[in-house]
RNA sequence: GGUCGCGUAGCUCAGCUGGAUAGAGCAUCUGCCUUCUAAGCAGACGGUCACAGGUUCGAAUCCUGUCGCGAUCACCA
């Protein structure tokens, strides 16, 4: 039983033997800092049910807990609250529990269980990642790291969209304008080659436009019968037919494009268990709207066309297979939902990490599925995250507008670079290590800058403030971090045995609480999907922390049991960090 | 127009399952490197928690309305 619950049982008998009423529940909060105590009983919420002053009752009921509970030291009434004191050896005890425990806070997947597939990535492949797919990419690796440290077994995934008109387009461009370029021939990463034809296919279409119009077209029927534009459906048509040249092209430049994205996913120290391709999938779940017919669930208009009606639900009606027979994006991710099941037939759940603009499209997805009776379907989420925008407004891939995601893993690392060199710690160092941690720094300012915000929320981001790395940042929790391991380094003696009766100073116990705080905020930031929730604990847990080592010698301590405690307590400190931003993503460096 | 989300310090964000005087970082200003890494610490300055009502012992937090911003409401994905 731990401390909040027995204190709960002695308030609830004290008011019994008191006021002779029974108490439903007591609310507890942290005692906040300017007043003495460690766990704050609220008087207030119990004066419904216990009539009388609160002072008056809060000193009975403090009263009434030093002298039955032991560990009780002292207690004091402000108001309605009741703080209570406790005695530095539970917190102690507590602490040689944690010392002892090496995965602490971080459970091991249950093998018996569920396991949850979380999909996160899904780029087209048409066009180098930018900056809205870091967001995407981080979050769903984030999260995936997340629910199995809260004891899930995860699958990660994503679905690449490697078919459609949108590689026709670069694929055409390429014929036309790229003189059999190629990656190696040319040195451009393969995702930023097939990028740029994807661009010339654009400036191409525009000019067909304008000449269009100029011999008198209307603009709309311009843009429908641009030559370019209809070559490229025409491509489209072949490549579903299964023309062997088009097929050929289309698996070169889509091998240029994974080729770079793994170099990037590489970068930002991502990875996958399972891939899936639209190619492959988007004649799935054709065979399920014959089934959904059948159970009632769709209808067919005259049209021939599939609907779903969800007018019952607060929704619309939706449309899940075309008048010709084709499939949409719907009966696609119904199928592929379907299809993940059967590869890994212990999934009980999935997560998507998809921007809000879809918010409606997974509500109907998560709604059919449902409707189709598949029990999986009660555990969908959609990992709905904010646009990352700019000060200029959205990111536009076609007018140039985006954050490239290599430019910018870059840049990071230059900064990292500048700054480490101008404080010049690193003497010693290999020139191959300086850049490896050069990448670790990088790399934790930016992956910490995105997601310690809110995934709702909208990031804007400006290219010309470049991403901090003072405060609250992920270089700032790094230093610290390794700050812990230079003191462990220097700590030549004999720490390992328990401390088990000592005082604690303030600062020491902050720190307990923190550390003991761990486990719950792994749960929660699992239960909300929010690594949020963990770049925010990390950066109290690190803020306490410095506050403590600037003002507590630690191998400098008087006694020989402060001493040995104090670096025990760093080396938990620096275990729950380095926990902590594994759950992120982020690396931790044992020098900076 | 309907639906959903957001609106907290000059800027970027916490806090939102109701609790004490609303917290951090950046920026500005003051101190602190002959003692464990100053990417740090200690402090100052900075707020009509968009606005108006309501619920209650108590509201940034819950409810209603208004305003502002964004997304969405395709036989696109």
């Amino acid at each position: 039983m731990n401390i909040q619950e027995t204190l709960s049982n002695q308030v609830k008998l004290a008011v019994k033997s008191k006021y002779n009423v029974d108490l439903s529940t007591v609310e507890f909060q942290a005692t906040r800092k300017e007043f003495p105590g460690d766990i704050t009983a609220v008087i207030f919420s119990m004066l419904r049910e216990v009539k009388g002053n609160p002072v008056q009752i809060g000193e009975t009921i403090g009263k009434f807990l030093v002298e039955h509970v032991e560990y009780v030291k002292d207690y004091n009434v402000v108001k309605g609250f009741l703080n209570i004191e406790i005695k530095d050896e539970v917190f102690l005890n507590d602490f040689n529990a944690i010392l002892k425990d090496d995965n602490f806070g971080i459970k091991s997947a249950d093998t018996n269980g569920k396991a949850v597939m979380v999909e996160y990535s899904s780029p087209n492949t048409n066009k180098p990642l930018h900056l809205g797919h870091i967001r995407n990419i981080l979050l769903g690796y984030s999260v995936s790291e997340i629910l199995k440290a809260s004891g899930k077994k995860v699958y990660k995934t994503q679905i690449i969209n490697d078919r459609g008109i949108h590689i026709c387009k670069s694929m055409l461009a390429w014929q036309r304008f790229g003189n059999g370029d190629t990656p190696e021939t040319t040195g451009v990463k393969g995702d930023k080659l097939v990028g740029d034809y994807y661009v010339k296919f654009d400036q191409e279409y525009k000019k067909e436009i304008q000449n269009l119009i100029q011999k008198g077209n209307a603009e709309e029927e311009a843009k429908k019968n641009a030559p370019i534009l209809l070559e490229a459906q025409d491509m489209l048509r072949k490549w579903e037919a299964g023309d062997a040249e088009v097929v050929s092209l289309w698996e070169t430049m889509n091998q240029w494009v994974y080729d770079g994205f793994d170099e990037t996913y590489k970068a930002l120290g991502v990875d996958f268990d399972c891939l899936y391709y639209e190619s492959q999938t988007y004649l799935l779940g054709k065979e399920f709207v014959v089934e959904g017919l059948i159970t009632g669930v769709f209808y067919k208009k005259d049209d021939g066309s599939v609907w779903c009606d969800l007018t019952e639900d607060g929704l619309d009606e939706k449309i899940v297979q075309r008048a010709d027979g084709t499939a949409v994006y719907m009966t696609q991710d119904i199928g592929t939902a379907i299809q993940r099941v059967k590869d890994y037939p212990d999934i009980g759940g999935m997560v998507y990490t998809v921007g809000n603009e879809q918010e409606y499209h997974f509500k109907v997805l998560f709604l059919i599925l449902k409707k189709l009776g598949f029990e999986w379907a009660e555990n969908l989420y959609h990992l709905s995250y904010g646009m990352v925008d700019l000060p200029s407004g959205k990111m536009k891939s076609r007018e140039g507008t985006v954050v490239d995601a290599d430019d910018l893993i870059h840049e990071m690392e230059d900064t990292a670079e500048d700054i480490s060199k101008e404080l010049g710690k690193l003497d010693g160092y290999s020139e191959e290590a300086k850049n490896e941690l050069y990448h670790t720094i990088g790399l934790g300012a930016l992956k910490y800058y995105i997601l310690k915000v809110d995934p709702r929320k909208r990031i804007l981001f400006d290219p010309k403030e470049s991403v901090d790395f003072q405060g609250n940042t992920g270089p700032f929790i790094q230093y610290t971090y390794a700050r812990i391991q230079a003191i462990l380094r220097k700590a030549n003696f004999d720490y390992s045995h328990t401390i088990s009766d000592k005082d604690l100073h303030e600062k020491e116990k902050q720190l307990i609480k923190l550390v003991q705080q761990f486990p719950e905020v792994v749960l929660n930031a699992a239960d909300s999907h929010s690594p949020a929730l963990i770049a925010n604990y990390t950066y109290d847990l690190v803020k306490e922390f410095n506050s403590f080592y600037q003002n507590v010698s630690i191998l400098g301590a008087d006694s020989e049991t402060d001493k040995v405690f104090r670096v025990q307590l760093s080396m938990v400190v620096g275990r729950t960090i380095k926990a902590a931003f594994k759950l992120l993503g982020i690396d931790v460096p044992e020098r900076m």
